[in-house]
DNA sequence: GTGACTTTGTGCGTGTGTTCACAAAGGCTT
DNA sequence: AAGCCTTTGTGAACACACGCACAAAGTCAC
């Protein structure tokens, strides 16, 4: 309905799941790089990648036809078309709100640096922080945040604050014409369509990574009988039972 | 080939992206719970989850039938529901392994502690961390690794090194009988069958929104005529060109 | 108890992603 | 220059995921 976005296919023909694996190709072009290797075999390169070497294939043909047959791929040549691609080539300008441990970790994330992502502000919300230099940088206070963007050109902002601030400060930065947003809050951020929001979760991998151990393991419910939840009112359900009538069985932090 | 995981649909019909959803849906039902709402009809639900309806009805439909029809889903019902299947009903014993920046906020991140996910353990290779107090943890040292896993019965291995320590840290987890690991350093990890590694890649995600945010401006290249790459012995290639000769495009350090 | 209304659960068509397998293409050797 | 060998690029089959649309199932009002 309303504002589906819909972008599967990227924009111009490039899978979405393909842009998603172009920079996993990339960390493993640079690392060859500095081994001083000059060229692979899309063999070579799909193993360093985690990835089958079909999908490598076809991943790196929407960029182009890069490869030489009976050879394989030039890595710095390979390394430049996918910067390219993803628009690393440029620089982008970045401003991260809210500086607290996970704020800190990014602001001296050397990942950032090292792909064209310049960081030029961090923002928070809290006086006392303000002025105070992180990885060489000064605290601005989220006052000044429709500011700072515009000062600096800022393209792409990463929220990580609380989860109940996050919104707010996502429809700021949205209204002073931020289009792209990483968000490492615990909460769905709406925005208007043409803004893009990708999120980061720590707890969610977390929980998908419980979900197999417990499969390993034995079935879910943990084992011996029927396992809490005394029925009251459930007559019968389809699978597994219930908890132990009042409790609040995880207790739900993050708003 | 050799050692394909090709787990999707996870391990007992419910299909990978399903669980990818669940712990979303928790987090929503959560907020919900607080609220003091104890009703939820899918479409509500599913709108607060960021999905579609019926895609939100169909994951659920994989857990069992938990809905009234005509009236929608009973919100204390459906938490139980999902955290049992997620796994979240018992503990899970987690370690962090560096305590630089990122392994700092990881301790600290409230969002595992609500989900029954305690972390028993620090570790660090820098003898001058080992003993200091975080989040009232105090940091062991990784020569301890082996025996930390086995005392506090470690289930759960989360990698915050730097990417050269992980794929050697990772091995010993592994040894130590740890079978599932959140990695956060800019590497594939290699491990064995029945292992299940997830990846938390924060420069990935930026590189996908750069990606996005490229095509938004104006095509790839960023602008004017031919960019770079001096054609030095590749003729006539498909598209875009190539960079200034010897350049570093980008500075590669992750490894 | 009956009927109108709401909302679930799902069958089905469609589109996306993955993998196999092979022809086309290039290099290298003789 | 001819043929062999390696590796790419892609057609085609398959598997998965998504979302529409609707029948089945239940509630609520009267």
């Amino acid at each position: 309905m309303t504002r589906r976005h819909n972008r599967t296919r990227g924009d111009r023909g490039i899978p979405e799941a393909t842009v998603a694996r172009l920079p996993v190709y990339l960390r493993a072009l640079h690392s060859l790089q500095e081994r001083g290797v000059a060229t692979v075999s899309s063999e070579e390169l799909a193993s360093a990648a985690g990835v089958n070497s079909a999908k490598l294939r076809k991943d790196l043909s929407h960029l182009g036809s890069y490869g030489t047959r009976g050879v394989g791929y030039e890595v710095e040549y390979l390394v430049y078309q996918i910067s390219r691609e993803l628009g690393l080539t440029q620089d982008w300008v970045v401003a991260i709100i809210g500086v607290g441990n996970l704020g800190r970790a990014l602001a001296g994330y050397g990942g950032f640096a090292s792909r064209g992502f310049r960081v030029a502000a961090l923002l928070d919300a809290d006086e006392s922080l303000v002025g105070e230099r992180i990885s060489g940088l000064a605290v601005r206070h989220i006052d000044d945040l429709e500011q700072v963007i515009d000062e600096h050109g800022v393209s792409i902002a990463v929220i990580a604050t609380p989860a109940a601030a996050a919104q707010g400060l996502c429809d700021r930065v949205v209204a002073a014409g931020v289009t792209s947003v990483l968000n490492f809050a615990p909460v769905v951020l709406s925005v208007p369509e043409g803004v893009d929001v990708r999120k980061v979760d720590l707890s969610i991998e977390l929980q998908i990574l419980a979900f197999h151990e417990q499969r390993k393991n034995g079935g879910p419910g943990e084992g011996q009988g029927t396992d809490g939840w005394e029925g009251n009112g459930h007559g019968e359900r389809a699978r597994g039972d219930e908890p132990p009538e009042t409790t609040q069985y995880v207790e739900a932090v993050d708003a």
